[in-house]
DNA sequence: TTGGTTAAATGTATTATTGCGATTAATTCT
DNA sequence: AGAATTAATCGCAATAATACATTTAACCAA
């Protein structure tokens, strides 16, 4: 996306924007979606499930792992991958705490 | 992004990406949370609080404004941003319960 | 060793995103 | 009407993200 100008910006402001990213694509959220509702997942039950290359797939894998909202263990030849839990409960905070700070009753300009 | 394949998603799926993006880019998060600090905010305030150019504070409340989590009310000739109240809590009813779906106790293939 | 299986890595094409200068549009104020 | 103010839009350059075919790597089994 062109360079974003992190600098300029806070260490919470940067990590929520990461955490956000890991939902900011549907194939994202169908693959956290599908590793929660199975407890874990094999990149290959995933690449079945989702009309996505095995490529895809494990492109996307790639971007959770880095933001560290899942993790991979290594079963060979298979990868299973799972929620990383400290993360997850980091993204429930952070996204919670953001949330929380509008407040309806204290709305608009309107 | 190249071509992302909404159609083998579900609605909700892709809503929750849409949302996503509301808060995957720092800057977003930051104008967000202005706006929500001073309950609205004129599009000037943040420019002169962001160190970015009008232009690009501008390119991401149009931004906000697809996602529709913010909304503009033209007070000639500043335009006055404030949260969409319906919007920001469906965000938050989202999130919630995806992020609850996940249950520390049913962790991991560990 | 030789396959077979699985997933990561590589390379490539395409499209989206970021950021900004410059321009334009809309509306006040004088 | 003309000047000033403010924000949207346009156009550009640079970079990131998507998607996939193909190749590579790692491992097990026969």
């Amino acid at each position: 996306m062109g360079v974003t100008k992190t600098e300029i910006f806070t260490e919470q402001q940067n990590r929520i924007a990461d955490l956000a990213k890991a939902f900011s694509h549907p194939a994202r959220v169908a693959i956290l979606q599908l590793i929660v509702e199975r407890k874990a997942c094999i990149c290959g039950d995933l690449v079945e499930e989702l009309e996505l290359a095995q490529a895809t797939v494990s492109q996307h894998l790639k971007e959770l792992k880095r933001i560290g909202i899942i993790q991979g263990e290594i079963n060979p030849p298979r990868v299973c991958y799972c929620i990383n839990p400290v993360v997850w409960q980091e993204a429930q905070e952070s996204f919670g705490t953001l949330l929380n700070t509008f407040v309806l009753t204290t709305a608009c300009c309107n």
